[in-house]
DNA sequence: CCATATCTACCTTCTAGTAGAATACTTGTC
DNA sequence: GACAAGTATTCTACTAGAAGGTAGATATGG
């Protein structure tokens, strides 16, 4: 349990599969079957380190949200402006695009399928929108009091529509399976928000 | 083949019904078994009218396109005023939010699945972003001639911003399980596009 | 020796899809 | 209007393969 013996165990081998294939369809996207064959081992033995299909994906979501708060904490540190905080944000997303097994949020994505979700994930998924949502709160409001935003309404309300903007923007990319788009969006939408001073 | 009989068709219900589907959870997310509970009828009927699951959703696709436009075309019949169109446009999903059967654009929530869609139903995805985008585009243009608008990039990039903001209100919505949050971010979006007048 | 990890072999249910029989409707002919 | 021929539609019954998951044997390493 301690060793973990190589630097990437299998049960995170299993993970970081999982949530390229998640990326890639959703929840009913793949199978235990895909990941075996990707990971080199049997079914089963994906079942020995994660019994069912919603502890993978649980676990999954857990490892990403960890990720994210990392992420966006490590990114205040290294930006003290907020306008510089939302530009690290949309570029972080900007190089995901290029690369599909990171092209898109697992949270977003797993948002359009929330009806046949187990409500487990739901919860996940609901968790990470509201972290993602009180960040980009947070981040407008300093902003506005220190100048470099004018918000058209409230922080959280345009923070939801940042929120919508980047994910939007996702879609978009995917849809045209064109990368550009995603830049030109996201940084309408920063621009939106510095260029509407008083 | 003329007769029809019924008001509704069976091939329509199954239709009807395979497109609630689709908007629960996309592709991977329903089976014929699923149809067949819900319009009363066995699998193998089904197959009759639509021999594959790609037929299905490639006829599927084309019926909700071609409403689509007639939907649009009619929305611009009944307001001249481009600040207006977009408006009917918004308040036409807000309306669907709240039926968890139309709660999402179809061609949306199967974007996010591309990478595992069958190639047919990616060209029919792609083709209503582009109808859409360049409608937006088309009355963005209008209203900045008019003077009803003061677009901060292109028409282009703006409409890609307004689509990207409205299917990225409706994941929002999905995943807070809160209609509200649809309108708040879809006003915020025409106000953004009305208020920065020059 | 004990725990972790992986394996083979299997189960059950679901999946899309097929074959062919049994209906029900249309349509032309008398 | 009656009747047969054809055509649509639906059914039962089935298939092969994939799904998620389990049991129990076999390694592997401290």
């Amino acid at each position: 349990m301690v060793s973990m013996s190589n630097l990437t165990s299998t049960s995170d081998k299993i993970l970081q599969c999982a949530r390229s294939l998640v990326i890639a369809g959703g929840y009913n996207g793949f199978s235990y079957a895909d990941i075996a064959e990707v990971v080199g081992i049997r079914k089963a033995s994906i079942h020995h380190h994660f019994p069912s299909k919603v502890d993978l994906v649980r676990t999954l979501l857990e490892q990403y949200r960890e990720e994210a708060k990392t992420g966006i904490a490590a990114l205040e540190r290294y930006h003290a402006d907020p306008v510089d905080q939302l530009r690290a944000y949309t570029s972080y997303w900007a190089e995901c695009i290029g690369d599909p097994t990171s092209a898109f949020c697992v949270c977003a994505l797993l948002a359009s399928q929330i009806p046949v979700l187990p409500p487990e994930i739901v919860l996940e998924v609901r968790a990470h929108f509201r972290m993602l949502s009180a960040w980009l709160t947070s981040v407008l409001d300093k902003g506005a009091t220190q100048g470099g935003f004018v918000l058209a309404g409230t922080a959280r309300s345009e923070a939801e529509g940042f929120v919508a903007g980047v994910h939007g923007a996702m879609l978009s990319a995917r849809a045209y399976g064109d990368d550009k788009v995603f830049k030109v969006v996201t940084d309408s939408l920063i621009e939106k928000l510095v260029s509407n001073r008083s």
